[in-house]
DNA sequence: AGTGTATCCTGCAGGC
DNA sequence: TGCCTGCAGGATACAC
């Protein structure tokens, strides 16, 4: 579930907190979160001191010194929490998958309800063949509409499923694709290479805005998302239509409708948004 | 190349 | 109260 905004919020906690540490101990909960052997990941964390905090589109990486870094997916129901001291049983995570114990005392919890999420040990070579296979930060100083306009002249997918799709743009899932492409006047079905260049335009602004807007409210909490301190995102205050099937536009008092494709649900206004464009 | 479908999992809300 | 269905921010594999 977390998105672009989500992740970058928790990024930015875990910068004020966990940067110094050096892992001790690691704890394996749920095996299933990890992408390799619980042995391998070990050995390749342990005794490391976490140098800094990044993100690449969904993903939060943890850069640990000596060329390693872990990679961190929270699929839909991840957490990154901190603690300086154990919890007490009535404050631990309920879903806790792994655990990071520092040498000071302080930990690291991943919690992951649904276990969707995953956590691997990477050398930074291997990092970066990763995120080469990954499309442009859509918040990037060098990303350009020219960049989103020659991507979607590319394709002919619906313009949601490109958006969704990580190798084409990093970061943007469900509900800041729906909301963007709102704010843009783009139906979600359109094929992407319809897509004029002046929409394209519009899209780059509204994306950048919305992913923007997001990480200045925190992210967005529907149900389980929450903060490096437990905290929920208050961007589902801002949301035009995700999730708000059968209610109002708030531009043209259409009501919202939803259908899902790609398995997805999307969120629309049908008169706002027309299925083809008029002219 | 793209799409629809299924899968991994748990929990919640709504209908009856 | 309980049971059932559908739904959920993601990623991926499969058949077509």
């Amino acid at each position: 579930m977390p998105e672009l905004p989500e992740a970058e919020t928790i990024v930015r906690g875990l910068r004020t907190t966990i940067v110094g540490e050096r892992i001790r101990r690691v704890e394996v909960l749920h095996t299933d979160i990890l992408r390799q052997p619980k042995l391998i990941f070990s050995k390749r964390v342990r005794l490391r001191i976490i140098n800094g905090i990044e993100r690449r589109g969904k993903n939060v990486l943890l850069v640990l010194n000596e060329g390693w870094v872990i990679k961190v997916n929270l699929g839909m129901t991840g957490r990154l929490l901190p603690f300086s001291r154990p919890p007490r049983s009535a404050e631990r995570p309920a879903h806790s998958a792994v655990r990071l114990r520092f040498l000071s005392g302080a930990l690291l919890v991943f919690d992951d309800t649904r276990r969707f999420g995953s956590m691997e040990a990477l050398t930074s070579a291997e990092w970066n063949e990763r995120s080469n296979l990954m499309g442009p930060e859509p918040l990037g100083s060098t990303y350009q509409v020219s960049h989103l306009l020659d991507g979607l002249q590319r394709s002919s997918s619906p313009i949601r499923s490109w958006l969704l799709d990580q190798k084409r743009i990093a970061g943007v899932g469900n509900i800041y694709a729906n909301e963007a492409l709102y704010l843009a006047d783009i139906h979600p079905q359109r094929q992407s290479r319809s897509v004029t260049k002046n929409e394209a335009k519009a899209l780059y602004r509204s994306l950048r805005s919305v992913l923007r807007d997001a990480i200045k409210a925190g992210g967005t909490t529907i149900q389980d998302y929450r903060n490096t301190d437990g905290d929920k995102g208050e961007y589902a205050g801002q949301l035009s239509v995700y999730g708000r099937e059968g209610k109002p536009c708030y531009r043209c008092n259409s009501g919202v409708q939803r259908i899902v494709f790609s398995n997805r649900s999307a969120f629309y206004c049908p008169s706002c948004q027309p299925r083809r464009r008029n002219k």
